[in-house]
DNA sequence: CTGAAAGCGCTAACAT
DNA sequence: ATGTTAGCGCTTTCAG
């Protein structure tokens, strides 16, 4: 049986008008007939349509996320961060992997354009001028995380990648005074990657150290580059005396290398690494690592966005999260 | 400037009906005039609004998933399936992880009794009257995932963990003789766990061997309780020649304190998990555990979710997803 | 504090 | 093949 306002309306006495009161906020009812609807209500099951209400006022309660192809977990975090942002503030939320370009695209559009959802959050490995042109013409208020520096005057939460890096490197010099530190870089075309990479020739330059480029490999933020870059790294006259990983997955990788080559860490080389995620507290010795706040970022991003909705504000806005040094026995520092 | 159905019909010359037929699917529309709506939509800019669509059609392409509390790797598995099964067949899905009781039970009132999605996909820790209460009421379909047998005629996808864990116990028993076999357990009111520990019975019973209560550990599926329950089990006089943990999570733990105590694995005690999950790779030994398709659980359970919704067929069913030995080193077995 | 009625944007008979 | 029109279920002026 079909129960809906009319049908609460009309067995309370009351018109719809008031019954739709009672399930708004803090419309003006007496108190006495909002138990009397209410009891009614609850007599016949009766829930309010969101539907019909988000057509009507226009607006979901929803927020649309896009990551990318959702896997790891990294993005795990994210979604629990965001997840947990979203209930706090009654919202529900519509996630869309992109496992295609086309699906990006297609996606971004339909929460963008549409009235599907509220707001969006996105993040996605590469913006480009598809996106931008998207982004232009909706109303919908939108909030990146990790985007780079392609889009201008976009609101953006990102991890700070190139600190992290600076500082954990700045470790290896001042605390241990290593002097020829190895880099085993992410992907090329990988924003985060890259800002590490940069942290990395910063604080070799700001403390005097040369560049060596037969300590710098090629990686891919997978185990098994981490493996290979660890191998090869050993074949060059120069050995490095310290290793900076770009990130924990590859450092993994280091680690069975090292096994399998007899290499001790720290005792030959120190290495560390990037992301403090979860299975690096498993790591023997325990690795030296550089913590990220995920799940922060997708709390805070999703924070912002309600807030932007709310004000209306459409201002700019970038907010880097710091990252925080986790300090091991991978590095060479002793165990307390 | 606001777009809608209207706007096109109007700036075409067409009615709002025919416009309208040209979204959906397979409507008789002349192609030229199809052709001459798309062009004006694309110039304005049209986009149908999913919640007016929604509405009159009483339907969203929406599934609602509810999860327990969204954490590791299990529910990335899980989420990655869920939808991407729900992107081929092109829904969108709302996710909720049920942070606590009342939280949980909400959003299956919401999910069940409003609009909002079409269908949904439970998985809880546990199901009481309480939700078959909410269920029974509702007309949205529900397909379970893992759900126990506390509820009859549901429809529900689950693994077969009992068949998984007598499969690696007798793998302990026939491939290598092993006498005495430690059971290290997950929570007792975990359906899994409690799926895990009868299948543990059943071998040692039809093996004819005797159950060794000093042998046999509670545990949590944590690396804690791992850790514990391996440092335990040694500090009876009846020492095990193996032990099968509950899950991959608590191996690790296990592993770890192996390592403490000087005790080699497999060489001193052999040692084998459950789960496949993705650190499980990266142990030394490679440890033999059992592989889980959790991925596959998602989506199936969305792919059986639509064509209830398209048949209206409303019948129980169980489906059982079979697992997988994987052998490694840990048990005793010689790497290849 | 409550009611009447006009939408919100689209779909689906029913006509033509 | 296309147009007319009555909803879908709720919110929100505007009156009273």
């Amino acid at each position: 049986m079909k129960v809906d306002i009319k049908e609460v309306a009309k067995r309370s006495g009351y018109s719809t008008a008031t019954v739709s009161r009672v399930y708004s906020n803090g419309e003006a009812v007496k108190s006495s007939t909002k138990q009397k609807i209410l009891k009614i209500a609850d007599e016949l099951n009766y829930i309010p349509n969101p539907i019909a209400r988000s057509l009507s006022k226009q607006s979901t309660d929803t927020i649309g996320v896009i990551l990318p192809d959702l896997f790891g977990e990294f993005f795990m975090d994210i979604i629990h961060g965001i997840d947990e942002e979203a209930y706090k503030q009654n919202r529900f939320v519509i996630v869309s992997s992109s496992h295609s370009k086309r699906n990006f695209l297609e996606t971004l559009v339909e929460f963008m354009g549409s009235g599907r959802v509220d707001g969006v959050i996105l993040m996605a490995s590469q913006i480009d001028e598809m996106v931008a042109k998207i982004i232009k013409k909706s109303k919908r208020p939108i909030v990146f995380i990790n985007a780079g520096d392609e889009l201008k005057n976009i609101v953006n939460f990102k991890i700070n990648n190139y600190e992290g890096a600076f500082g954990i490197v700045e470790h290896l010099i001042l605390e241990h005074k290593y002097k020829k530190i190895g880099l085993i870089k992410g992907p090329d075309d990988n924003y985060d990657a890259i800002e590490r990479t940069k942290g990395y020739y910063k604080a070799l330059t700001i403390y005097g150290h040369n560049i060596i480029p037969d300590l710098i490999l090629p990686g891919n933020f997978l185990v098994e580059g981490g493996y290979e870059g660890f191998k090869k790294i050993f074949r060059h006259k120069q050995r490095p005396d310290a290793i900076f990983i770009a990130n924990d997955m590859m450092a993994i990788g280091a680690y069975q290398a090292a096994e399998e080559m007899g290499v001790n860490i720290p005792g030959d080389v120190a290495v560390v690494g990037f992301d403090d995620i979860y299975l690096s507290q498993f790591l023997i010795p325990r690795i030296t690592t550089v913590h990220v706040p995920i799940s922060d970022l997708g709390s805070r991003a999703v924070n912002y966005l309600l807030k932007i909705m709310q004000s209306k504000n459409n201002k700019p806005y970038v907010e880097i999260l710091p990252t925080k040094l986790v300090v091991g026995e991978s590095c060479g520092c002793k165990k307390i």
